[in-house]
DNA sequence: TATGAATGAGAGTTCATTCAT
DNA sequence: TATGAATGAACTCTCATTCAT
């Protein structure tokens, strides 16, 4: 439900009550329920249907790439374009990541969703490590982790600024990483282009 | 009170009602407001506190550097340090910054910390980028949000286990961003010894 | 709702919680806010309504009259018979009046309403002075607070005990303010026989 | 305590918490409590207070007259320039009259103090009514009531604008009901000077 | 005599959910 | 399939009162 999505994202997760979704769509409380079956079924359906869409837009154009600096820089890259197509839904998302919660207080999705999202990361970086590519002095799970970090911590900025280069904020971030990630005596990557490196 | 922190930080911020901060607390919801007034003032209590306290663990260990890579793995791993240091509280203040709303939706606190913060790395950078220590050719801004959420990310990876070696996280990531920011030509930081640029 | 108009006519604006009110009327107090909006709302509709139907029931009996002493009389005794057929609501809307207060200790409906029942005699008063049929030299403004006290007053009167004979009350008032609105030189009204004068 | 009185004619009885009035007086709920045994008792006082000291000042005025119009007009007009001179005092006493409620949520004090000065104004009409000095055929009781009304229906006026001529209103009113009461044949009282009727 | 911390009941309100229609 | 009335639990907050100091 593209109002529960609006919702979230504006409101956030608490503030995003089945009545104001309701209102948003132009509906009635019931029918929300009558459909998703409850307020936790329509969150999960709003995450699973993100990460899916995520996964369909991302791995085509990861998998096109041969080189580990040219996967790490189209992963990023490809995420954060992503994310800006997607301003909302992911806003939503993050929302809900963070803050539902169990009766008894632990992390629902966040966790589950995060970790994956870390682990494959974390999958590629060892990859090209191995290959000798990458430096092999550096911890993958915690590259992988701050990876993770500096591009989820650009959606809340993305949203509440609609006009910003996402172009140069996905350069940036995979300059950035290229070059804490590639090995000592590897050739200077080149950053600002398309990549392209040997 | 220790408790509302404690709480929040395993229930969240949307869990932490008054009814259950004052059953850890072993009292009752009547005192709670007696003390702070409500529970928006004890939330901006707890915040006010954990900001004075880290910047009066970190100030002097940055300013006792010199070199833009000391004082950046210096910001980097006395902030990690004290964030192992004092789990629960900064738990309960990431939850609060990006949770707490007002009632009409905005975000209370996250921007205004985290747009300072970020604000205070990026004068940093930027100083060491005009330097020369630094090289030229990143944003200070994207650097500053990268650094800071891969610090962020790490507060729920520890308080989720323990017995984590902090030590580890914080030279990886200082690592990270000193190879991340330094000049091409500048002499290979010793990354994994303690730091002795100067 | 019949339940809130009793309730607050026996226990009083203060007393009358949601939960009492919910009580007498046999439901939860979310049924009342689910309907009214809340509080608020509830004491605003039920004052609104009453007052409609003062005017609705008033105003005929009134504007039937031609001279200045039947019009007084009849807007007595109308108001009077009113307010002895509607006993529980009048007292509630007077609790209203008297006692409903914004946050800021301010008086919400007392001065308005009371303000414009004031202001709807004083002008009859002032016709009828005009023309010469009530003395010149009684202010009109005193005398229609004196004539709404009198009304007024007789509220709590009539609730307390219903047996009470309204008609002897009606006429009384209405003999005692055409006496003293008289011109001195007036033929005396006939004041404790139907009215006749026209 | 000057301070409860101000605050409940300010805020009304509803609003007037004890911790509101200890504010007020500067002081603490507890000493409040401590001197008065409880909130119910210090009210009781402060009506008591008012009732006495109105007593004190009404009565020699009233008594120094020897008509039946001449009390009655003093007994208006002390009565308003008392209640003029006392704004806060009186204000807070109709408010409390008006709304304190014992737990079965039956008034206090309501009905014990406006019956008692209905009845004495009662007696003061019969008697003169007995006499031959007012017009036989008006119900005493309904009379009583109405002067009454009218006297308290000016508090509240009266202290929202203390710029008003308190003179001016006690001439009105007393005229009022001195034309209403007297008989038919008795020469006109001369309104607008101090009494000196034959 | 005075303080302020603590208490527990009760206030209005929001909410996800149920259910008859 | 959709509605909206109803529910009851939980929320934050206010209050008069108690009590140790």
């Amino acid at each position: 439900m593209a109002a529960a999505i609006d919702t979230i994202a504006e409101l956030g997760y608490g503030q995003a009550s089945l009545a104001r979704i309701a209102e948003a769509a132009g509906t009635s409380k019931g029918v929300i329920i009558y459909h998703f079956g409850g307020r936790d079924e329509l969150i999960k359906e709003l995450l699973e249907e993100l990460i899916a869409r995520a996964a369909t837009y991302m791995r085509p154009r990861i998998e096109a790439e041969k080189t580990g600096a040219g996967m790490l820089r189209a992963f990023i890259e490809s995420n954060l374009v992503f994310l800006a197509e997607n301003r909302n839904h992911v806003l939503a998302t993050v929302e809900i990541a963070l803050n539902a919660r169990a009766a008894d207080g632990s992390r629902v999705f966040g966790p589950r969703f995060n970790d994956a999202a870390v682990a494959s990361m974390q999958g590629l970086l060892s990859t090209f490590q191995e290959a000798g590519e990458f430096r092999a002095d550096f911890d993958p799970q915690v590259m992988a982790m701050a990876i993770r970090a500096a591009i989820d911590a650009m959606a809340p900025r993305l949203a509440r600024d609609p006009g910003l280069d996402v172009g140069h904020y996905a350069r940036e971030i995979a300059d950035l990483f290229v070059r804490a990630t590639r090995a000592e005596d590897s050739s200077p990557d080149q950053p600002h282009k398309e990549p392209e490196e040997s």
